[in-house]
DNA sequence: GAGGTTTGTATCACCCGTTCACAAACGCCT
DNA sequence: AGGCGTTTGTGAACGGGTGATACAAACCTC
C-alpha cells in the first residue's frame, strides 16, 4: 500500500508540530507540510480510521498517537547495524532511532581494529562486536542495516537472513538477492545522484521543459522507495 | 519516467560485469542481477534505443557505454556537500563519485571547529569552508547535498537555491519546500526504517501473509524516492 | 438554530507503469 | 542454404494509484 509509505512522513510532521506547541491542524496545512495534497492526506487517514473533528481539523497529539499506534511505534524494534565505517557511525549516532520506535540492539564489524570500540548510540553506548556474534545479537533484533562496502554486502545479507532477520535496510550499491519472505529496502546514494544528474542535464538542455511539463514543475520529493 | 530511476542500477550491474570480464549478457540475467524482470528491462532499454542482438543478448561494454552516454556520465557534474558530520564525511569519502560521473566541488559546514579541516575525497583532498563561501562554490556545482541536522535543512536548502542550485539531495528528516523548477530528492532513514518496521510487525502478526499475497513474496527493492 | 468550515467518503476518469504475448532477427548446426 | 532454438524488441491488455469532483455529516461560533 502506498499509504504506508507516507504515514511516517505525516508522523514526523506531527511530531514537529507537537514540539512546536501546535494543538490543532487542518488537513490542508498538514498536507502542505508533508508534501502532499489535502485530498490524498485525508484519503490516507481514512484508510485507518477517523481521527479528525469536522469543522476543526485534527488534534495534533491524538493524531500523532493514533498513527504511531497504527504503525506500532509503541514498543521499540531492535536494529542491528553491520559495518561501522563513516556511514555506520552516522547511523549509530542517529537520534531518530529512539523517537521513531527503534533501539540499537548491536553493532557489528569485521575489522579487528574497529571491534571492541565503544560507540555512543543516543543516550547509551555500545561496543562494536565481531561478525561471529551476529547470530547472538540477532536474537534481539528484527531489522538489519547493512552499511558495509558493496563487496561485503551480499555476504552480510546472507548472514543476516541466516540469523533470522527478515527485514533489511541496505546502503550498499548492489542488488541483494534474498529468499522469499525477506524484504530488502535499498538506498543507493550513487543511484540517487545519477537520477538527479540526469534531470540536471535535461533541464540544462531545455530549460523551458518546466513550463512544457507543468506536472513536473512542482517540487518533487523522492522517497526511497519508490 | 520510472525508467530513468532504474538505468543507474543497470549501469552499476553492467560495470561489475565488465570488471568481471563478462562480454555478453542476456536480458534475463542482467534483469536478475538488477532486481527487475526481463520484460521490464527490455522495455526500459527500448525507450532509449536498440542495443542488443537477437538470439544473443547484449554486449556488456557497448550497453554500458550506451547507457552511460545517455545518462550523460561522460563529463562530471559538480557536487557541493553541506554538513560535514558523520554522514557528510561518509559522503565526502564515497568512492562512487568519480565512477558515477561526479566531482566534489566543495564542502561546507557552519561549525568553526570543522571549517578549515581537510577531508580526503577520493584521490584528492578538500578543505571544509564556511557557509558564506557557498555562493562562490556553487558556481562550480550543479547538485547540492544536504547532510545537515534537520533543524538547519530548510535554511541550507534556501541558501542552495539562492546560489542557483536546482537539484538537491537531502538526507534531513524534513520536507523541504522549494520554488518551482527546483527538484529535491529526499532520503529519510527514519522513514525507511518505519516502513520496514510496519512490514515486520505485520508479518509477525500473520506470518502466512507472504503466501496469501504472492506478489510480495519476492524480494522488494525500494528506491528512495518514490 | 443558522451559517460557515472541515472532515470523511463515494465515484469516476485517467495516466503511468507493469505484464503478457508474439513476431522479427540473429547465431548455430547440419 | 535452410531450419532451429534463442533472444530481442514491441504492441496491446491490465491494474493500481492519483487526482478531481462532489456531497453529506459533523462541528464551532454566533
Amino acid at each position: 500500500m502506498a499509504t504506508v509509505e507516507r504515514l511516517p512522513v505525516y508522523l514526523h510532521a506531527l511530531d514537529r508540530l507537537r514540539r512546536a506547541g501546535i494543538a490543532t491542524i487542518s488537513s490542508a496545512e498538514l498536507a502542505e507540510r508533508s508534501g502532499v495534497t489535502s485530498a490524498k492526506l485525508r484519503k490516507d487517514l481514512s484508510h485507518l480510521g477517523s481521527f479528525g473533528t469536522r469543522g476543526v481539523g485534527y488534534d495534533v497529539e491524538f493524531l500523532h498517537r493514533s498513527i504511531a499506534d497504527w504503525l506500532g511505534v509503541h514498543e521499540p524494534l531492535g536494529v542491528v547495524i553491520v559495518g561501522l565505517g563513516n556511514l555506520g557511525h552516522a547511523l549509530a549516532t542517529y537520534r531518530g532511532f529512539a523517537t521513531g520506535g527503534f533501539r540499537v540492539a548491536g553493532l557489528i564489524d569485521v575489522d579487528p581494529q574497529v571491534v571492541g570500540r565503544s560507540v555512543s548510540c543516543g543516550d547509551t553506548s555500545l561496543v562494536v562486536r565481531p561478525v561471529d556474534d551476529l547470530a547472538e545479537i540477532a536474537e534481539y533484533a528484527q531489522i538489519g542495516v547493512i552499511a558495509t562496502p558493496g563487496s561485503a554486502a551480499q555476504d552480510t545479507c546472507d548472514r543476516l537472513v541466516a540469523s533470522g532477520i527478515k527485514h533489511i535496510l541496505s546502503f550498499a550499491p548492489r542488488f541483494l538477492s534474498v529468499p522469499p519472505g525477506v524484504e530488502v529496502r535499498a538506498i543507493d546514494v550513487g543511484v540517487e545522484l545519477q537520477i538527479l544528474a540526469f534531470r540536471q542535464r535535461q533541464s540544462a538542455v531545455s530549460p523551458a521543459s518546466t513550463t512544457s511539463r507543468p506536472r513536473h514543475a512542482a517540487p518533487v520529493t523522492g522517497a526511497v522507495s519508490a
